[in-house]
DNA sequence: AGCACGCCGACT
DNA sequence: GTCGGCGTGCTC
């Protein structure tokens, strides 16, 4: 009887199409297959295969594809998706298939060279030198021996060309070394140990297979400092002892050499890394290498989530609060989310970490959703920093400055003792608004309505939104007035102007992202600052994540207000996360550090709880007042609706929808300002957002209200951001 | 994702 | 009168 193979295709198709199997062909589940598509030819994945006597009307199948398949949990993790993200199943498997392309296939492999025993033709001084590091007759990269001899690689090339050297075909790299679990037991304190003993119990259990409990997801809460690295690393140890695999996932731009050379030190070698910048060669010999087993840990970015894991035992999502785990562009997804999906799946222990979790994190802690390990303390007896507050109501910069008398002193203070001080202002370019004194014109982005931020460094007006820029005018371009106006209120770029007039001669660096040189130097840079180069640092919330500053003893934060009245619903958490990630670099060694917080506002809850140095009270908080307004984690249902440029449609949507018949607990209409980003650089008018615990519900919801609500023009995607615990 | 079809504005 | 913009729909 003829077999029809249902195959999903990686494209934006909600539905797998069938095809004939040819006679010969025996076709699996997962399988990668190439199939005719109108006028070309696509892989796919093979979803079912049944027997039919009829469907002889089908494409046929074209073949197979060397590629490794799919398991059945990693395609239960790509029909999840589709449905919780309401994306179509085809992106989904886009996600878990990104095959390279033909060009990177192809075989080049690398080329080591040795003496051939033959003298040069033309023995010049760089020749002998090539030949003196080459005589021990041993095989080396042909850029690795011209590095040795200090020489180019042409001079290399040369005497291959010559014959003194001869060129042969070197077997391609390993992917990744294997990691060694006992390379090096690093000394743990106490809390530590105590910590990863108990992360191990519950993570692997003794009783392995049937009847064993389900895999726990933990989260590892442990404040700045108190070594949650080493804690989870004892995990990966184990995981990798009992012959699994492990996966680290990170933000980003977590993904350091720092962090890399401690997994080093620990496992003996670097770690299999993966994300977007990895080259699709290399790619897919680790992709190869995971689906075989022969990786046991990578570390990667939220993509490596959908790695084809042969025998997955552990997945730790490190700094899980980072907002760089949300995708929000094509497929909608929150890896640390997706992560505890895949655990399930897997049947395999998560470990979320974070000094600062997220509130929904928090909350599945409490309810015991997730178990919840927790280090109190700084690791080698290092204090919390002393926090205290600066009531800018009663302590005044000058006119026309923005550091409050107290900051200057403490900053004097602390660079007279030869330590580092670090001015924090979460606000690029030079100052957040422009007008013109004469007419009081405002300039604003004609995108968005958002303010131009003047950028001195580019001489322009930017939109902090779009990206929209234009030169910075002479004259108002309204009234035409010359020379009048005026910069208000600061921005990093201009604190640096005020920091260079009260400490004329001390070394000051601005760190922000527009960093002029790009990423590499700012590394360098951030490096620099870690060797203690430098005496005052001014810098944007960059300097909060990531990398550590040892010889850090002050923080002050210059405007610790921003961002709490933003109109985001989390505002209050990612405030507190970032004040707390800030304050908390202050330190060194054995001496604790201090903070010096700005505020307007020292009652507001946010500032009140960071100022009393208790975590605990600002969740009890911030739960308690999402639970009363309804908001995620807790709302029913609640929408949030965001316009790049539309706003009046987006307003008639949200009304039509707080009237709508089940209505949802609660609507938002964000305006362009308060609008991610990612959705304005879109080619999307109009957007909706749905924040909510019951997505299957929502589906049907949603797809009803659109076709009855206001006339949308352009693209409408809906997106969820919600609890997946609800569904599992 | 591609590619075709189709419906309104500016051109040889 | 056509060329071509991209909005919409289809691909087993």
């Amino acid at each position: 009887m003829p077999s029809v193979a249902d195959i999903l295709i990686p494209l934006a198709l909600d539905n797998a199409y069938s095809y004939a199997v040819p006679a010969g062909l025996i076709l699996a589940p997962g399988d990668v297959v190439q199939v005719p598509l109108g006028p070309r030819e696509t892989v796919g994945v093979v979803w079912q295969v049944s027997e039919s006597p009829g469907g002889s009307n089908l494409r046929p199948v074209t073949g197979r594809v060397e590629a490794p398949p799919l398991s059945d949990s990693l395609r239960e993790l790509v029909d999840w998706l589709a449905r919780y993200t309401l994306a179509p199943k085809g992106s989904a498997l886009a996600m878990a298939l990104r095959l390279p392309d033909e060009a990177a296939r192809s075989e080049t492999s690398r080329i080591g060279v040795r003496a051939s025993g033959k003298p040069p033709a033309r023995p010049t001084a760089a020749r002998m030198k090539v030949l003196a590091v080459a005589a021990d007759g041993t095989m080396r990269g042909k850029s690795a021996l011209a590095k040795e001899a200090g020489v180019s690689l042409s001079v290399v090339d040369g005497l291959i060309d010559d014959g003194a050297l001869e060129a042969v075909a070197l077997a391609p790299e390993p992917v990744a070394l294997p990691p060694d679990p006992d390379h090096a037991r690093v000394p743990l304190s106490e809390a530590q140990a105590e910590a990863s003993q108990n992360l191990i119990d519950l993570a692997f259990p003794s009783a392995e297979g049937e009847g064993a409990p389900k895999a726990p997801t933990v989260l590892l809460e442990g404040v700045t400092g108190s070594g949650k690295t080493e804690v989870y690393f004892e995990a990966v140890a184990e995981a990798v002892r009992r012959g699994h695999q492990a996966l680290i996932l990170m933000p980003e731009i977590a993904l350091t050499a720092q962090f890399l050379g401690r997994f080093a030190e620990r496992f003996g070698v670097r770690p299999a890394t993966w994300h977007s910048g990895i080259g699709a060669k290399r790619r897919e010999r680790l992709r190869a290498g995971v689906a075989a087993g022969e990786v046991s840990v990578v570390v990667g970015a939220r993509s490596a989530l959908f790695l084809p894991f042969a025998d997955l035992g552990l997945v730790v999502v490190d700094e899980e609060h980072e907002a760089a785990y949300k995708q929000e562009d094509g497929v909608h997804y929150h890896a640390r989310d997706m992560a505890v999906v895949r655990g399930r799946l897997e049947n395999c222990p998560v470990v979320l970490a974070s000094a600062t979790p997220s509130i929904e994190t928090k909350v599945n802690a409490e309810k015991g959703r997730y178990a919840h390990i927790v280090l109190p303390e700084r690791f080698g007896g290092r204090r919390l920093p002393d926090i205290h507050a600066i009531d800018m109501r009663l302590d005044k910069p000058e006119k026309g400055r923005f550091i409050a008398p107290p900051l200057v002193n403490a900053v004097r203070a602390t660079i007279e003792a030869g330590d580092q001080a670090l001015l924090f202002l979460n606000r690029r370019g030079y100052a957040p608004l422009t007008l013109c004194r004469a007419c009081g014109h405002r300039y604003q982005c004609r995108n968005c309505s958002t303010w131009l931020v003047e950028h001195r460094f580019r001489r322009a007006l930017v939109c902090h939104q779009c990206g929209y820029a234009e030169r910075r005018p002479e004259a108002c371009t309204e009234c035409g007035t010359f020379d009048n106006l005026t910069p208000c209120g600061p921005g990093v770029e201009r604190i640096a102007e005020e920091v260079a007039a009260l400490f004329p001669d001390k070394r000051v660096i601005v760190l922000s992202s527009d960093f002029p040189g790009g990423a590499e130097r700012l590394r360098a840079e951030l490096q620099s600052v870690a060797d203690g180069d430098c005496d005052i640092v001014i810098g944007t919330q960059l300097v909060a994540k990531g990398h550590n500053f040892p010889h850090l003893t002050l923080v002050g934060v210059l405007d610790a207000d921003i961002g709490l009245t933003s109109g985001d619903p989390r505002a209050a958490e990612r405030t507190f996360q970032l004040l707390q990630q800030v304050t908390g670099r202050a330190g060194r060694g054995e001496r604790p550090g201090r903070a010096l917080v700005q505020t307007y506002q020292p009652d507001h809850p946010v500032i009140a709880a960071l100022l009393s140095g208790d975590a605990t009270r600002f969740y009890e908080e911030e739960i308690a007042a999402r639970e009363a307004a309804g908001l995620p984690p807790f709302g029913r249902l609640a929408a949030l609706i965001v316009s790049a440029n539309e706003r009046d449609v987006a307003e008639a949507h949200g009304q039509a929808l707080a009237r709508a018949a089940e209505p949802p607990d609660g609507v938002m209409v964000l305006g362009p300002a308060e609008a991610p980003l990612a959705l304005i650089r879109g080619r999307y008018r109009f957007r909706l957002l749905v924040k909510t615990e019951r997505a299957v519900d929502l589906q049907t919801y949603l797809r009803d209200w659109l076709k009855r609500g206001p006339k949308v023009r352009g693209n409408v995607k809906v997106a969820i951001d919600v609890d997946p615990q609800s569904f599992l």
